[in-house]
RNA sequence: GGUCGCUUAGCUCAGUUGGUUAGAGCGCUACCUUCACACGGUAGAAGUCACUGGUUCGAGUCCAGUAGCGACCA
């Protein structure tokens, strides 16, 4: 037997069962038509990422989900990878080069620059793998999928290929919104609004044919107005009605624009009057195209102004452009103020900067499956916890808007579409859209954008496993293993990611068959958000966000796992704080110290098996604390196993750490070290124990993987399986039978009786501590009991007298003045009259006594209305009976010890 | 503006069909290095369950409203 050490050190412990559990293929998942199938689909983090504490506490779900599927006899398949992240990576590539060698993409050109982009992904892209590694996620890392790899590639193609051919995907030139600093399109998931302190400018167009007379005009956005093609004013606007039809000078460049009339425009906002840039606003846009306006654009795709903008704006950003433009109207006398004015503006997700809406070429995504995809959430086919998500899952649904799919990046899949050379790219019969190019290439040009990594994530659940290729699909187990079983994920994600999953799943998987079947996942898990011990969210520029891989190094992966499990709520955001994990390391260490006590305890015996177990023990020895702690196992056992059935991952981490360090190690392995050593008695216990700790560690298995798998070996449980994760874990009704078999018959009244005695150890303990004699253990107790209570304590002597640190209990009466508490099983007095402070004794009693008189005076007033003893159920209204009865009982006794000390 | 959520001990949070005296961890106070564990033990202090009203024999729990905070959508 090995010997254990005093402290537990996950470090070593945690690298070396790593290491075993790949080295044995442990995570593997494989079709076995015997098992019912469990499989979780990675959330795929950036291929550039590093491992946040929201990876933790996802992955750490995810790892849970999987392993408790693995001890419940199913083919546990967790598949992992990573996504291409298209901006991101170009973004810090791009910077790379022009720190390093001064270059830009275009520079270098696409061949040179994506094996740039594939070198910098070789040295960076493993860094996330590694660390979910530490974290101890059981995936299956033969399975590992990167979004660019050349499989899954082709999958992505195929995908656009056919939502061509079915009319879905289509090319348009249309207003879309342009990030202008990773110079690209964005869908209208990636803009981000944001509440901004803007400067609403009036200014005033001059009438042409009126000459002196002007129409007042509001604008956030002046450095547009050299693009204004129309004003516009609503057509029942009586202030107007009569200038519809005529022309105002655009100031500058100077040019007589119309008024035109649209029932867009808002009468109510401003003067009514809207000055229209169809080139630069999505609605003005949409106005332009009502009235046939030209779309003058007078920027360039980096927001800087162009030379239709006039001379003086050639060259200049966009936020220069606007005080420029605010100088000149001024300098014009058009100007009339400026005020504050708060209102929302859109930003780039990546790039953090003000979005530009951008007429451009681009290709489109009409969704497919879109009622259906609300109908499977709707009717429950696809639960979410918190089911509340549904909601604003639907409503997204309700008001979508066709996808933007096209990115003007390098890093990325390349759109399978070719242009005949030298022909018209609008017309479609120019087109060749195919996975493969076409058999004449010299006559033909692919298109230069790529998709967005959206575009390629969503076919996740089903292209990481071999779709759309039979062969592939029958190696990887597609049939098997899909629908996925569960996801995990965060809520913010819910549109870019979760939604567009279930059209994909929907779309592609298994025609013409039922939705449960082709839905992508059955349930969906909602995390919180982690954030720092002040709510904020946890980012780089704050520096408040911890390296989870510093607190594996401090506290284990175990001790993090636990630690972020003990305060996940449901759905919630989180707020953490290190001292969490903290409390994860400490239960860590006595876990390791309640083994460790268990083998110094006495000589390990065969824990082969439950039977091996149960036929060492003797329930004839039984007394009240294995009965209770039995009880309190076999409950412990079914909440948590409600729990996580209900996605409760926190309940059940609560259950655990309560029922171990409350119950096992403050009760029931005290009072082991009170135990008769007659061998049959002792053997017993050590028995329970051992029955008790296997449980134990298989249910705190899939919270901390690492030290409940070296205690399992350490223990001699490990001859089932090579490892703990492969046995299957006992439910309560298992447990009950082995139990059964081993001739125990449960005695429920028994852990009553131990609440009662534990009461007692409690207020006993507490009243040496009053008269400051808590590290006294040669005291001498009183107690006056009834006969039921006297036996129970007689019977329990030798035990109570350690607990309490006592020489002698006697039921002789004590001295008048002797300290008393009262409690459930009789009444407590301490040898000690002569040192007493008389007036100090009756102080506590009374207070004691106020408490139960008011106590009684609740259940009495309770007990008098008849309209509770009628209405309530009887089990109610007997238990309210029975308590009054024992707090009167109560009161009775500390009045008799006020009287005897007054008398 | 719309939708959703949150508000329980100093702090972070449990409290799942309404039911006996509202719990835990951390922190705090006092005591203890007693041979599993000081990453520990013992005892203790600490809560008008945001507020107002309602339903009910009974409300932290259900309903309505108010306030504060937050998220998402516009």
């Amino acid at each position: 037997m090995p010997e254990i050490s005093k402290a537990y050190d996950p470090h070593h412990v945690e690298f070396r069962w790593y290491k075993t559990w790949i080295d044995s293929h442990c995570f593997r998942g494989r079709p076995d038509p015997e098992r019912e199938p469990y499989c979780i689909v990675i959330p795929p983090p950036n291929v550039t990422g590093v491992l946040t504490m929201g990876h933790v506490l996802n992955n750490t779900l995810q790892d849970i989900l999987i392993r408790r599927a693995r001890q419940k006899g199913k083919e546990a398949m967790w598949l992992p990878g990573t996504d291409h992240a298209g901006i991101a990576t170009q973004t810090r590539v791009e910077r790379d080069l022009r720190q390093n060698e001064g270059l830009t993409r275009r520079d270098l050109g696409r061949e040179k620059f994506l094996e740039k982009a594939w070198e910098w992904k070789e040295k960076h892209g493993g860094i996330i793998i590694e660390q979910l590694k530490r974290l101890g996620c059981s995936c299956d890392w033969e399975r590992e999928v990167f979004t660019m790899d050349p499989d899954y590639s082709t999958r992505v193609q195929e995908a656009f290929v056919r939502l061509f051919r079915e009319g879905f995907i289509y090319r348009g030139k249309r207003m879309v919104n342009w990030c202008p600093a990773s110079l690209t399109a964005l869908s209208d998931e990636e803009v981000i609004m944001k509440s901004r302190n803007s400067v609403l400018y009036h200014m005033r167009y001059e009438l042409v044919d009126r000459p002196g007379e002007f129409l007042e005009i509001s604008t956030t956005r002046p450095e547009t107005l050299m693009g204004d093609t129309a004003v516009a004013v609503h057509p029942d606007d009586e202030r107007y009605k009569h200038l519809v039809g005529e022309k105002v000078w655009r100031p500058f460049p100077r040019e007589a624009i119309p008024v035109i009339a649209d029932s867009y425009i808002d009468p109510e906002f401003g003067t009514g009057v809207l000055k229209v840039t169809p080139a630069h606003d999505k609605a003005d846009f949409d106005i332009g195209q009502r009235h046939d306006l030209p779309v003058r654009d007078v920027f360039n795709p980096d927001a800087t102004l162009n030379e239709l903008a006039g001379e003086e704006f050639a060259g200049i950003d966009r936020f220069e452009a606007r005080k420029v433009a605010a100088r000149k109207l001024e300098e014009a006398g058009l100007l009339l103020k400026e005020e504050p004015y708060e209102n929302s503006v859109g930003f780039s997700e990546r790039a953090d900067v003000p979005i530009e809406p951008r007429l451009s070429e681009q290709w489109f995504l009409q969704y497919p499956k879109v009622e259906e995809a609300k109908a499977v959430v709707r009717d429950g086919l696809i639960r979410f916890y918190p089911e509340r998500w549904s909601k604003i899952y639907l409503h997204w649904l309700d008001n979508i808007q066709d996808w933007c799919i096209s990115r003007q990046l390098w890093w990325g899949h390349r759109i399978p579409v070719w242009y005949r050379k030298g022909a018209d790219r609008s017309l479609p019969e120019n087109w060749h859209v195919a996975v493969h190019p076409p058999e004449d290439p010299e006559n033909w040009e692919q298109e230069e954008d790529v998709l967005d990594t959206w575009a390629s994530s969503w076919l996740w659940p089903f292209a990481t496993l071999g779709w759309p290729d039979p062969e592939e699909e029958g190696k990887q187990g597609l049939d098997y293993f899909y629908p996925t079983s569960a996801l995990v994920t965060g809520p913010d994600i819910i549109f870019f990611w979760v939604a567009r999953m279930i059209m994909a799943g929907l779309q592609f998987m298994r025609p013409g068959e039922p939705a449960e079947r082709r839905i992508p996942f059955r349930d969906v898990y909602y995390t919180g958000i982690i954030r720092d011990i002040q709510g904020r969210k946890m980012s780089k520029s704050l520096g408040n966000s911890p390296d989870p891989i510093d607190l594996i190094d401090r506290y284990g992966a175990d001790g993090l796992r636990l630690g972020i499990m003990l305060i996940a709520p449901k759905g919630q955001d989180i707020r953490f704080s290190e001292d969490r994990v903290e409390t994860g390391r400490h239960f860590c260490n006595k876990l390791w110290n309640a083994c460790r006590y268990r083998q110094m305890s006495g000589a390990m015996s065969d824990n082969g098996s439950l039977e091996a177990i149960g036929s060492r023990i003797r329930p004839e020895v039984f007394d009240d604390d294995d009965h209770f702690i039995l009880v309190r196992l076999l409950e412990a056992t079914e909440t948590v196993d409600r729990a996580l059935d209900g996605y409760e991952f926190t309940g059940a981490a609560q259950k655990l750490f309560t029922f171990f360090w409350t119950d096992f190690c403050d009760w029931y392995l005290e009072v082991s070290k009170t135990r008769s050593d007659e061998a049959g008695v002792r053997d017993t216990g050590l028995a329970l124990q051992d029955f008790v700790i296997r449980q134990l560690l298989l249910m705190l298995h899939p919270y901390i993987p690492f030290i409940t798998e070296e205690l399992w070996h350490d223990l001699g449980y490990g001859t089932e399986s090579d490892y703990i994760q492969d046995v299957r874990m006992p439910g309560a009704a298992s447990l009950r039978k082995a139990l059964e078999s081993a001739g125990v018959s449960l005695d429920e009244h028994a852990e009553r009786k131990t609440v009662n005695l534990q009461a007692f150890v409690t207020r006993a303990r507490a009243l040496k501590a009053d008269y400051n004699l808590a590290n006294r253990r040669d005291l001498s107790f009183f107690v006056q009991a009834g006969s039921d209570a006297r036996q129970q304590i007689e019977a329990s002597l030798d035990k109570l007298k350690t607990l309490i640190g006592a020489s002698a209990i006697s039921f002789e009466p004590a001295g008048d003045a002797a300290p008393a508490v009262v409690t459930d099983l009789g009444t407590i007095q301490l040898d000690l009259s002569e040192a007493v402070d008389i007036e100090a004794e009756k102080e506590r009693l009374g207070k004691e006594l106020a408490k139960l008189e008011k106590q009684v005076a609740v259940g009495e007033g309770k007990l008098k209305n008849e309209k509770f003893t009628s209405n309530a159920p009887p089990e109610i209204v007997e238990g309210a009976r029975r308590q009054l009865n024992e707090l009167k009982g109560k009161k009775a006794e500390i009045e008799k010890l006020l009287g005897a000390l007054s008398g």
